[in-house]
DNA sequence: CCTAGTGTATTACCTGCTTAGTACACATGG
DNA sequence: CCATGTGTACTAAGCAGGTAATACACTAGG
């Protein structure tokens, strides 16, 4: 696992982000267990508190689980994981038509555009 | 003009955001005059510095240009402009086809998503 | 002339994020 | 039994960025 952290959002949000992607995408199945705190803090060059922080805080989100000393483990409720990818898929939607609504184009002239970004995508993939 | 401001980013940011969606949608015409930092800040109730900040920043992009003691105004200059447009719907696309990747769908899946949120907004509008 | 309105510059304050350093309870494996 | 590795909690410090307060130079209009 590695992350390009950009120096505007809080890094805290951004692990937050990267790992609910990963559970979006498949890549973190339910019940897998999750990197230690202090493991991944190591591996991604930052402090063990700032990995807490975003773990509490997707264990409030019901996203993660842990039996007492025990590794995070992802969570197995079907409910919240439909939920966050609904979520997900909610808000790449909303934040898309908000940005594309003030352009004064067509959406069958954006399809090939798109298109061509998720080729692009798949291309520097390998 | 009235803008709803999330807490978490700088509200410079959101300011310049707004402003430049304007010029992007055709509201803002080019060489129209800007309010006053002062009005605009009263108006969103910010603080003018702040409404200061987003302005320079958006004239060091040459979005915006000031004659000595008069109003800001915007850009006539083509070339600008349609970068302007170029690079906001580049980032539409890049941030949706990020956002969308890791989903297990199909493009033609998500397409009556995105019309139905596209009419949603028009419905709003008035 | 002078008041009110421009843009601009400087300074200080404040909040949130990050890091660091400990500390504790518990479980596991050697 | 003990060393190591879990999660968790707390405090302190510092840093950076955003925001706010204030002052200044200039112009236009009454």
């Amino acid at each position: 696992m590695s992350v390009t952290f950009n120096k505007r959002d809080p890094i805290y949000l951004q692990v937050m982000t990267h790992l609910k992607k990963q559970i979006v995408s498949g890549e973190l199945k339910p019940g897998v267990e999750m990197p230690s705190r202090r493991q991944l803090a190591n591996q991604l060059k930052i402090n063990p508190n700032t990995v807490q922080r975003a773990y509490s805080e997707m264990e409030e989100q019901r996203l993660i689980f842990t039996e007492p000393n025990k590794p995070s483990r992802i969570s197995e409720d079907p409910n919240v994981l439909n939920q966050l990818k609904k979520e997900w898929l909610n808000q790449a939607i909303t934040r898309f038509v908000s940005a594309i609504d003030p352009i004064d184009m067509d959406l069958e002239d954006l399809m090939p555009m798109i298109e061509q970004e998720l080729a692009n995508r798949k291309k520097a993939q390998k």
